[in-house]
DNA sequence: ACGGATAAGTCGGATAAACGACACATTCCG
DNA sequence: CGGAATGTGTCGTTTATCCGACTTATCCGT
């Protein structure tokens, strides 16, 4: 099926608003495809040709609103400075809010599959920082992921915890102590990787 | 082409939107099809198999706005009361104002086509509710054909100059010199529909 | 007045969406 | 327990939309 054909795009937003608005009002293991397809104004036929399931369409809506809440200047770095790393927290932060703040939460389920799928974008984008960085010796290339996949799970469970004790909507003490910490162990294996690859066993 | 087809009411609502939208910010004479169809995403093509040309669609959405604008116990009266009298008026006023406050009047066309449209609207409305009282003599069908004409035109009129004089909005004065006008015409008719039929010639 | 550019309509073939039907799984209730 | 009700996933057919191409009409500048 071709992507691009207005029809396509115009059938897929729909599928998507409807769910979102779905999502205000009910909790997502009782939303069925047949609310969805009622709500969007669809035959329920059209749905699985454009989703596997509701799993692979909170999958997809969990990635767009990512993309849509990281600023440009995060996603396109060439270096993982702290301005950059702050950006990336304040959005991850910012995410979890609108996230949990306009979903219900019927069973936990819901907040296990995003919360994976978070971890999973931020860390992605970390990545690509990382391996855009010129000087990064090829062979060091699986240390840069083991970098990205720790910031990653660290940025998001900052965010997080910072949204569950949530008594103060300032973001101020997130940064201070989420930032320095995480920039301390990346310089660590900043320096490192842009040397020389690193001897095994060691 | 099937009226009640989930496709054609979102291309017809698509289309419709999208010229509202359209003209808010250009002159209705210098909208093009293909601004219509790129505003709503559709293919040009698609445009024709829905409306014959943008003065067809002109006339749907104005006949729609005035159904939106005509409270239905005006709308579905069975008698020419002073009351419905006073809401057709009101109504009417209220969607002169809407209308000619958020569409730009390039040239005067538009506002021609949208004038007959609105008095055979009002006509209509008014010749149903006069044929709607059982004791109209159907020979006198024509008269109160005549009566809805003349009515209609004087409601529209009386509307639009208030809105041109308009250093104010309240529609007191509208309602107190236009109403007992109108309803000592229609009731000097009323007399005479709810007798037998007139004679001719006289 | 003439030629180029842009819009108006129209057409045929390709494709996405609608629709109804089907077999199967799940849930719910007497 | 059993059966009724509801949701799932898929299929074949019909229909609306897309798309590109074409002709005709209208507008505009040199």
């Amino acid at each position: 099926m071709n992507r691009e054909d207005p029809r396509v795009l115009r059938t897929r937003r729909l599928i998507r608003e409807s769910f979102r608005t779905l999502l205000r009002s009910k909790g997502f293991e009782s939303i069925t495809i047949k609310d969805i397809a009622r709500q969007a104004v669809i035959n329920r036929a059209t749905f699985y040709s454009h989703y596997e399931d509701k799993y692979a369409l909170l999958d997809e809506i969990t990635e767009q609103a990512f993309l849509e809440t990281m600023p440009e200047q995060a996603r396109e770095a060439r270096q993982f400075t702290d301005e950059v790393c702050e950006l990336l927290i304040l959005a991850t932060y910012r995410y979890t809010v609108d996230f949990y703040r306009t979903c219900r939460m019927d069973s936990k389920s819901i907040a296990t599959l995003v919360d994976r799928k978070m971890k999973s974008m931020l860390q992605e984008t970390i990545e690509t920082i990382l391996l855009r960085t010129e000087d990064i010796a090829p062979a060091n290339r699986r240390r840069a992921k083991m970098a990205a996949a720790i910031t990653g799970a660290a940025i998001y469970s900052a965010a997080y915890e910072w949204l569950t004790i949530g008594d103060d909507d300032s973001t101020g003490p997130l940064v201070e102590t989420t930032l320095p910490y995480i920039m301390n162990g990346m310089n660590e294996l900043l320096l490192e990787l842009s040397g020389p690859a690193i001897k095994t066993g060691r």
